[in-house]
RNA sequence: GGCCUGAUGGCGGAGCGGUUACGCACCGGAUUGCAAAUCCGUGAAGCCCGGUUCGACUCCGGGUCAGGCCUCCA
């Protein structure tokens, strides 16, 4: 199965070869760890936890390595580390603790890397020195700047010429640039912040630097795919090439030097108004896996294509919800059906090379759905189960416990008070007395618990409240 | 101003030049003590105006609308 994927350089679907086979290289943007990640920022995250998950199909789990970075050093992690009088390393691990507790929790396998820029400051050095040698960038007043105008192909990724970019320049420019496009790949720090000794005296990384650098020293270049969101492409990913490409000697014009492929996630939507701090409207995914499971969430993320802008409503939790309640419920009745060959079907294994067609998928797997609800046979059972495992699998769901999946929420105290009502109404329907099997029905419903009765007794779930 | 997306049934959301997407909801039927679940089935679409074509939701042109990026941002 061939893998094709929409290059955003090349701005075409195009078909995925790896560099080497045998180590298939993949980095996403990561997060800056000063604060909660908020749904929008999970996007990424599940998108290319599914590509991470399909390159492992193809190519071997062993011969895939997916980088995320952390980043470690920013000016809002320094004003928070500020603000609580505490060394930015708090902050730091703090929050990308969190982060990564919040993103397991939408079914997020851990990247094979997750490289800090603390962790990684001979390597940012390094690579700015190496850029200066090249001509390519230059000291001036306690910065390091980078030339834009030495790198040909500046702005190829996010389709914008020079000229362009400087005739709508909006930003002020510092009187040391020498052109007002140049950014910085190494500043001062102001009184108080963290800082880092260099060549061009004390300091810290500019913003674009940190990724470039530590892709050359985790996973050297060029990588097979670089993924991010929509809004990256510029100024971030452009200067990401600039600096990738331009570090390396004897391909001072070849995009390619650096990332073979880019790939960038669209943005969600929520409504008229825009998700922000102001509004006080940012949906955490700290807050909203309080009330909705995980895998809803990460459902959800997937019910468009990654491309596309999705709407973020609760409308489409409830709806999403509803769609795993019916999935988890055809494995539910086919708990007694023991699974052996887990193969991914062709169906999802061919939407997912196309470009990762996620919704595409997700219809292969209601028809899986269906298939195991109608099989007969027991040869029938076993197969349709296996598929509809592997094919969750491969998106990363449906991997949880059936019975569980319709009792989260309810504790230890509901469950055995629900049991023995469930108890009760059994013996009172064997009285066939209905009056009473059904008094004890509304009790439980009260409790926000549904009752299915069936042939081999009755089975339970809490209500969905979304 | 520059660059770039998108506009599909009640809602979400794909593929495709001529045949059912799929999911959620709705309606009819089966089943059920009641109900749920499930199954069978019906209904429901392609922003506007041109063009290409035997035929367009699908290709081309124009328009309208919406959104994103150009500054920190998934």
């Amino acid at each position: 199965m061939k893998l094709h994927i929409h290059d955003t350089l090349k701005r075409e679907k195009v078909q995925f070869t790896p560099n080497n086979p045998e180590r298939v290289t993949l980095y996403v943007c990561g997060p800056t760890v000063y604060d909660f990640a908020h749904i929008g920022n999970a996007r990424p995250v599940v998108v290319f936890d599914v590509l991470f998950r399909l390159l492992r199909h193809l190519y071997g789990e062993s011969h895939v390595t997916y980088a995320r970075n952390i980043t470690d050093v920013d000016d809002k992690i320094n004003k928070k580390a500020m603000d609580e009088g505490v060394d930015i390393s708090v902050i730091t691990n703090r929050y990308a603790d969190i982060y990564n507790a919040d993103m397991a929790a939408l079914g997020a396998l851990r990247p094979t890397l997750e490289p800090r820029v603390t962790h990684n400051m001979d390597a940012i050095l390094h690579q700015i020195q190496a850029l200066i040698d090249n001509g390519h960038a230059y000291p001036a007043e306690g910065h390091v700047l980078f030339d834009v105008e030495s790198y040909k192909a500046y702005g190829a990724l996010s389709n914008r010429s020079l000229d362009d970019m400087i005739a709508g320049a909006r930003v002020e420019v510092a009187p040391y640039k020498k052109n007002p496009q140049d950014f910085v790949l190494w500043k001062p720090s102001k009184p108080g912040e963290p800082l880092w000794a260099s060549p061009w005296g004390e300091g810290r990384p500019g913003w674009h630097i940190e990724c470039s650098a530590m892709i050359e020293a985790n996973l050297g270049l060029p990588i097979d795919i670089h993924g991010g969101g929509h809004d990256l492409i510029f100024p971030h990913h452009e200067n990401e090439i600039a600096q990738g490409v331009c570090t390396q000697h004897g391909h001072a014009h070849d995009s390619d030097a650096y990332s073979r492929y880019w790939m960038h996630n669209g943005f969600l939507d929520f409504g008229k108004e825009k998700m922000s701090k102001s509004l006080g409207n940012v949906k955490l995914v700290h807050e909203m896996i309080k009330t909705t499971p995980g895998e809803v969430l990460r459902l959800a993320l997937l019910s468009a294509h990654y491309r596309a802008p999705l709407d973020w409503t609760d409308e489409l939790i409830s709806q999403t919800h509803k769609r795993l309640d019916g999935l988890y419920g055809a494995l539910r009745k086919a708990q007694d059906v023991p699974v052996r060959d887990v193969v991914v079907p062709a169906g999802v294994l061919e939407a997912l090379c196309d470009d990762l067609n996620t919704p595409q998928a997700l219809a292969e797997l209601s028809a899986l759905a269906k298939v195991l609800e109608t099989a007969t046979s027991e040869a029938g059972r076993m197969m349709a189960k296996a598929d509809l495992l592997a094919a969750g699998a491969a998106l990363g769901l449906l991997q949880g416990d059936p019975e569980a999946w319709f009792k989260q929420g309810a504790g230890d105290d509901l469950t055995a008070q629900v049991e023995a009502l469930i108890a009760a109404r059994a013996v009172a329907r064997a009285e066939k007395n209905w009056p009473e099997a059904d008094r004890i029905r509304k009790e439980l419903d009260a409790l926000n618990i549904e009752v299915m009765d069936s042939a081999g007794g009755a089975s339970w779930k809490v209500k969905a409240t979304n």
